[in-house]
DNA sequence: CACATTCGACAAGTTTAATTGTTACATTGT
DNA sequence: ACAATGTAACAATTAAACTTGTCGAATGTG
């Protein structure tokens, strides 16, 4: 509560420093984090990643890390965070830019997200394998990565849809259980090594998508028969 | 290298204890072992499961864990393969004891399933989440697990094929896309508390099995078509 | 040039958990 | 009853990583 001089820190004049500014320099430092954060925690793990590695790599002290970021872990996001986020606009991209005709949109765009991924496999390690698991509140925010993905697809049904050429009903769980199978096949990949020719991927990826849009034959209505189990579920 | 006697350790006679023997002990606290690592780890996860915590849950001193168990980790892959064995047993069993019509007995599997994973989120949490990114050897295992799964998948739907009754082709890569989209969908409905009615969820399962099982109207060949992606496939 | 700021490098303190060892008590077979 | 064995509880050691603090050197400012 005492007033005068000298109580509170005194605001730092920040000057510039190596021809940067403060705000240079720490940009600059976050970005070498990130880099090391993308090698270390695709290749080796986010578990066998402690901090002092990730310093080393990249040449930042811990004494500064801990001014970008609060934990390790909020590296671990910002990463996923900029591997999402440069996937999710090679789709958007994609999507906007592709064929005209909706199926072949898919197609194109299914394309693009796997090479988003695979053409640098520690990013398809980080999204689908290091930030699972890692905490309470990651893993919510992966929830909403993969809700996002799947609002993608929905809406493309949904453009189906309205055309007429499919059979419409709520998409939502559909589409994020695309999104589980194509991340699923998108490790499979991986753990593979890519032996094979990635166009056999994308074309099982493409059938699959083709399958449950348009939806097979909708003659019968799913009618769950189960045994014997009762379960007021309302 | 000295003969004679007690020169090595002399074999332990083994005597009974708690009017139990030496291997019904051993059992006895492996099993409270895995009951407290299901507790600790479908609720609050692996990462905030120290030993400490594990052997204090499980009237197990850690003297007696590392009898049991070389580390952590394996005691989790044991608990990991408790649940998998047995979620794999209701699946089997279901197949065998289903109706006969496939589809219908698909469904009836599926049921199964689900059931054998939500009715103790606990065993989903271990299964979709806590196991993964642990470590590379149980990362190679989870994978035989998928695998094993979607080898299950693969049987069925080539018996339909079979049957004439739905287009064939390897469904290899396809059943792994559709094991991804139920643990995605299960992990989705954990996380949203399971308010809505579970027969839902099973429902969407179904059209999805039914979809990418049947194939939808196979009257393109899946023509994938890039824009200007050269790339060397082989 | 004098001076304050920023830097990298290093060290010290702290925390957490893994792992092993010790001790006193309980149970069993003789 | 007693000697051997098993047990739980606890202490001690070790290891790894987190986190904060200090230092001289480098850099910019006036």
């Amino acid at each position: 509560m005492r007033s005068s001089k000298a109580a509170a820190s005194p605001p730092s004049p920040s000057r510039p420093y190596g021809g940067q500014s403060k705000l240079e320099r720490e940009h600059a430092r976050r970005e070498r984090l990130l880099v090391a954060g993308l090698e270390l925690f695709g290749t080796e793990g986010y578990a066998s990643a402690p901090i002092e590695r990730l310093c080393g790599l990249s040449g930042v002290t811990a004494r500064h890390f801990y001014e970008l970021f609060p934990t390790r872990e909020a590296l671990l996001k910002a990463v996923y965070d900029e591997v999402v986020t440069a996937v999710h606009a090679s789709v958007v991209e994609a999507l906007s830019k592709g064929p005209d005709d909706p199926m072949d949109r898919i197609a194109h765009t299914l394309d693009a997200f796997v090479h988003a991924y695979l053409d640098d496999p520690r990013r398809a390690r980080i999204a689908f394998l290091e930030v699972i698991g890692v905490s309470a509140e990651l893993e919510r925010h992966r929830r909403s990565v993969i809700h996002a993905f799947a609002f993608v697809i929905r809406a493309q049904a949904e453009a189906l849809a309205e055309d007429g050429r499919v059979e419409s009903g709520d998409m939502t769980l559909p589409a994020i259980a695309l999104t589980g199978a194509v991340n699923e096949l998108l490790v499979e990949w991986m753990t593979r090594g890519a032996r094979r020719p990635m166009r056999e991927l994308i074309d099982v990826l493409v059938g699959l998508f083709r399958s449950v849009i348009e939806g097979s034959n909708p003659s019968r209505k799913a009618p769950v028969k189960t045994k014997a189990r009762s379960r007021k579920t309302k």
